[in-house]
DNA sequence: ACCTAAAGCGCC
DNA sequence: AAACGGCGCTTCAGGT
């Protein structure tokens, strides 16, 4: 096949994916759903009320249950919702009810704490069977199911998710409510969500209860419709094959070794302790400060506040007119001070939000850190992660040597390499990139050789270290002054702005293919185009009161594909990850850990690397993708 | 006393 | 004015 870069930018521009076909029929039990949703809509429009009436039988005992189910065992979609005590934590509230809905049959809520869990294996074989279970945030089910020993098994449709998947890049609600109102018009009362779900139960408790489950399978019905339309199923598809595995490791948690993060934490507090007093002179600018007497209480700043360390600054004499990063870093060298603060600055962060506030979140049940995952917690679909963010834990090793494996257990670190840019090779088309990628030659070495003009064997390390600076900004659309300044700042190298809009320039002249990829996304940005797709089919909007950044547009394709890619692997280690004794763990958008006991290592080594590569073999096809596994004692190697 | 926006810093 | 993108957490500053 022949690739040139027109060929399949226009590839790119108009992809589709076979599942995405719109015009699709629906099934005899959609079309019973769609009646169902209509009645419910007459009957909200005849009631104009908030509170909804809609049959439900009570199991109470485990006789009913058998016999209430058995309307269940030929469906195959089945509505779902739990309702629990004591919280929403996995580790401590417990499910009080689980509510199954079918279409034209009343709702079954089975009452748990009624029921002794030895007698729920009606609902276990119906949870583990192969029908479609349909939910609204199923990541919490799943985890609740989980902890009761009622594991439910694929395939699943998240009514949250897909709402997501369609409106991604949009500032909307995407709770039932919200979705309920703008899809079927239909008005929920969440007022009881939050109520006591412990002790006797309401009618007007249960009819809530009730509804949530219902509700679910027009919701379905209407999102699958507009997914399809939107050639947006398979994206969806794809978020429900890798939801099981994402509510898994926010159950599996990360450990991390608290007497160690204790130590870490002292160090570092000296360390700070240190520069407070090398940033001493630093004092508020004071036109009569020989006044005060006691300088300790009067003439030192507070080193975390902007306006105040500007304010000394500039009384230094030192030129500044903003204390951000970038600001500073040129006058590093001319003032010693300077260095001191962006040190105490760093120091403040690590100390505060992670060395204090991680360790706040290990679990009092588990001992473990449990974050709250968001699977698509970005507008591009990449993983977002919140109560503790574990995707921007400090890269030094003596913080990431905290977090350790069980015993007996190792870590896999699996990385894929230059994800990124293996894509824009892909996207774009560009030929010296592809054959530079199959001949494995190193990306960022090319890079510096064809901008500063050497040949490959004459670029060292350190020139190697501006290849990479040039790759991972200018594909984004970086500009010249922005690009100098990261050259210094991250590089040490100072360059002219004219040196600098040089390099630029030789960049895209080297790769022809990027820079057609970027005009041919400028153009449908000049157009006033408010819509991004991944060559994975995956969409970001924009809303009309917002007007895109050409470089949003430059840089969604790219890191979308990436966690499409991720997703799939995912997707992929789930089921053969469970019959082996390893625990995924966290996920860094191109890097995935699992815990792994030492026995087993070399097959789940295998496994991981398998689905990883297939997963992006899928998308990249013919750039080669490469993953590096390490087996480590902990995550700082 | 509490809320919000912005700055700053951590990661990919 | 469009000028690397995507996040979450803590602190500060100014407001109600």
């Amino acid at each position: 096949m022949k690739l040139t870069a027109k060929s399949i930018i226009r590839r790119y521009s108009c992809t589709r994916s076979r599942k995405d076909s719109p015009g699709s029929f629906y099934s005899w039990a959609e079309t019973q759903v769609m009646m169902q949703y209509n009645q419910l809509a007459r009957f909200v429009e005849i009631n104009n009320s908030s509170f909804l009436n809609y049959p439900y039988q009570l199991i109470d005992n485990p006789a009913d249950l058998e016999t209430a189910l058995e309307p269940f065992i030929a469906a195959k979609i089945i509505g779902i919702d739990c309702e629990t005590s004591e919280g929403i934590d996995p580790y401590q509230a417990k499910i009080r009810l689980v509510q199954l809905a079918i279409p034209h049959h009343p709702v079954i809520i089975i009452d748990l704490a009624a029921i002794d869990s030895s007698d729920l294996s009606p609902l276990r074989q119906l949870l583990k069977g192969n029908a479609l279970k349909v939910g609204h945030n199923l990541k919490f089910e799943w985890m609740m199911l989980a902890q009761a020993g009622l594991k439910p098994s694929r395939p699943f449709f998240d009514t949250y998710l897909a709402y997501r998947v369609l409106t991604a890049g949009l500032k909307c609600s995407l709770s039932l409510e919200a979705a309920a109102a703008q899809l079927l018009n239909v008005k929920l009362d969440k007022k009881l969500q939050t109520s006591d779900w412990s002790g006797e139960l309401t009618t007007a408790q249960l009819q809530y209860a009730a509804i949530d489950a219902a509700i679910v399978l027009p919701l379905r019905t209407n999102l699958k419709r507009q997914l399809k339309k939107a050639l947006l199923w398979s994206t969806a598809l794809l978020e429900f094959a890798c939801l099981p595995a994402v509510a898994q490791m926010e159950l599996n948690g990360m450990w991390l070794d608290k007497q160690q993060w204790q130590l870490l934490k002292e160090q570092l507090e000296a360390q700070q302790k240190a520069l407070e007093r090398e940033l001493s002179s630093l004092q508020i600018p004071s036109p009569n400060k020989q006044i005060c007497l006691l300088p300790e209480f009067t003439n030192s700043i507070n080193l975390r506040s902007p306006k105040q360390v500007l304010a000394a600054l500039q009384a230094q004499g030192i030129p500044v007119s903003s204390t951000n990063t970038q600001a500073l870093i040129p006058l590093v060298n001319e003032y010693p001070i300077i260095q001191a603060l962006l040190d105490y600055r760093s120091l403040s962060t690590r100390i505060s939000t992670f060395a204090e506030g991680l360790v706040q979140h290990v679990h009092p049940v588990t001992e473990r850190i449990h974050p709250n995952w968001f699977q698509i917690g970005a507008k591009s679909g990449r993983f977002s992660c919140r109560e503790p963010n574990l995707q921007n834990v400090p890269r030094n090793p003596a913080t990431r040597q905290c977090f350790k494996p069980a015993s007996g257990h190792v870590l896999l670190k699996a990385d894929y390499s230059q994800i990124e840019l293996r894509i824009m090779a892909k996207v774009s088309g560009d030929m010296r990139m592809i054959a530079a990628y199959s001949k494995g030659e190193d990306l960022h070495k090319l890079t510096a050789s064809l901008v500063l003009g050497k040949s490959l064997s004459e670029i060292n390390s350190s020139e190697r270290q501006l290849g990479k600076i040039i790759n991972f900004g200018l594909i984004y659309g970086m500009g010249a002054k922005k690009f100098k300044n990261m050259a210094q700042a991250e590089h040490g190298r100072v360059l002219s702005l004219e040196e600098a809009s040089q390099f630029r320039k030789r960049f895209f002249e080297s790769y022809a293919g990027i820079a057609e990829f970027h005009k041919h996304i400028r153009r449908s940005w000049l157009q006033g185009i408010r819509e991004s797709r991944t060559l994975g089919g995956r969409r970001r909007l924009w809303s009309k009161d917002s007007q895109p950044l050409l470089n949003e547009m430059l840089n969604n394709p790219i890191q979308g594909l990436s966690a499409d890619i991720t997703k799939l692997a995912l997707a992929k280690l789930f089921a053969p990850l469970n019959r082996t004794g390893a625990r995924l763990i966290c996920v860094i958008h191109d890097e995935i850990l699992l815990e792994c006991p030492i026995a087993e290592v070399e097959p789940v080594k295998a496994l991981l690397k398998c689905s990883m590569v297939e997963a992006g073999d899928k998308f990249l096809t013919p750039i080669p993708c490469e993953v590096e596994i390490q087996m480590i004692e902990s995550w700082g190697g």
